[in-house]
DNA sequence: TGTGATTACTTCATGCGTGAGGATTCATAA
DNA sequence: TTATGAATCCTCACGCATGAAGTAATCACA
């Protein structure tokens, strides 16, 4: 066996995987509570959040491509949980808009994310840490690939010293 | 708005996606020249670094159940980098080991890493900060939530100084 | 006005990860 | 010897992410 040998526990991109798949099991059982998926939670995030937003500035908050977050829509639609609504004006984009019953499922989401916060055993400057070190990194690989689909996508804001699963 | 909503750039759960997506996105094309997928490289780094391996130990060491990753061996089988033997002596378990054509594709398996890996624009010591913290927060999380199929793996090593894309 | 490019979204095929369920093999002990 | 339980791997259905391709609406500009 040779010497510069790739080595698993030597790539980041490996310590990435593993820790994101655990915290995405560590939020599945408890979103199935509220009827969400990962990625559906992720949506309505930016949508309690931010308000009522087209498919396409979801995508770029989320980095991820439009024909990824389509689906999630259609699902979460059927639930009853958000509204689709062409826009008159421009009749190309379509505004999700939440319900009042996904407004209502916040407070369930809000402590299946404090539950999972807890069980990281972080406390906050060290999730604020770890999560401003994620994000610059992001920022930069974003900018370096030029994903078409994301290039553009605003940089992520410093994140203030709160909260954080 | 309340004052205690959820926000998605307060979340570290939000910066592992968004960060592994973006890693992975990376790795994408330049595995594609070699002819694996992501999860495949994954698979094929555990061989070249640990020798023929267990579905079940492989599984344990990606942190992942056996049944994500047996359409996983399938491809690398039909692709002619991989073999499946059946252990004569305990005839449940099944015996993954390179090929020549596996064993010969590390060289460009570890440009492609690199190239990633510089990509990060990360030195050496932040990769193996964020590296190490990751995998503590891996095991963490993995003897918390308990799950059954992969509790039981080892604890991530301490990796050393060297490597990590 | 009209032509071509662009934008916003959808559809489809492929590969992945999970949970539930099943088949085979082995270990243990009644 | 047979019964019980555990271990190992496979199959299937579902939801997710990507790339390629397509549709419809809008914009740029000659």
């Amino acid at each position: 066996m040779r010497a510069d040998r790739l080595k698993l526990d030597d790539q980041l991109c490996f310590a990435l995987y593993a820790a994101t798949n655990a915290v995405t099991r560590a939020y599945r059982p408890r979103l199935a509570e509220i009827g969400l998926t990962y990625p559906q939670y992720l949506i309505m995030l930016v949508l309690w959040q931010d308000g009522p937003r087209t498919l396409g500035a979801i995508a770029r908050r989320l980095c991820l491509a439009q024909n990824a977050i389509t689906p999630l829509v259609d699902r979460l639609e059927k639930a009853g949980l958000v509204t689709r609504t062409r826009d008159p004006a421009d009749r190309r984009v379509i505004t999700i808009a939440l319900t009042e019953t996904g407004e209502s499922l916040h407070d369930g989401a809000a402590r299946a994310q404090h539950e999972v916060k807890c069980e990281t055993l972080l406390d906050e400057a060290e999730l604020a840490a770890l999560r401003s070190t994620l994000f610059a990194l992001v920022d930069r690989m974003k900018t370096e690939t030029g994903h078409a689909d994301i290039a553009h996508a605003p940089a992520h804001p410093a994140p203030d010293l709160a909260d954080g699963g």
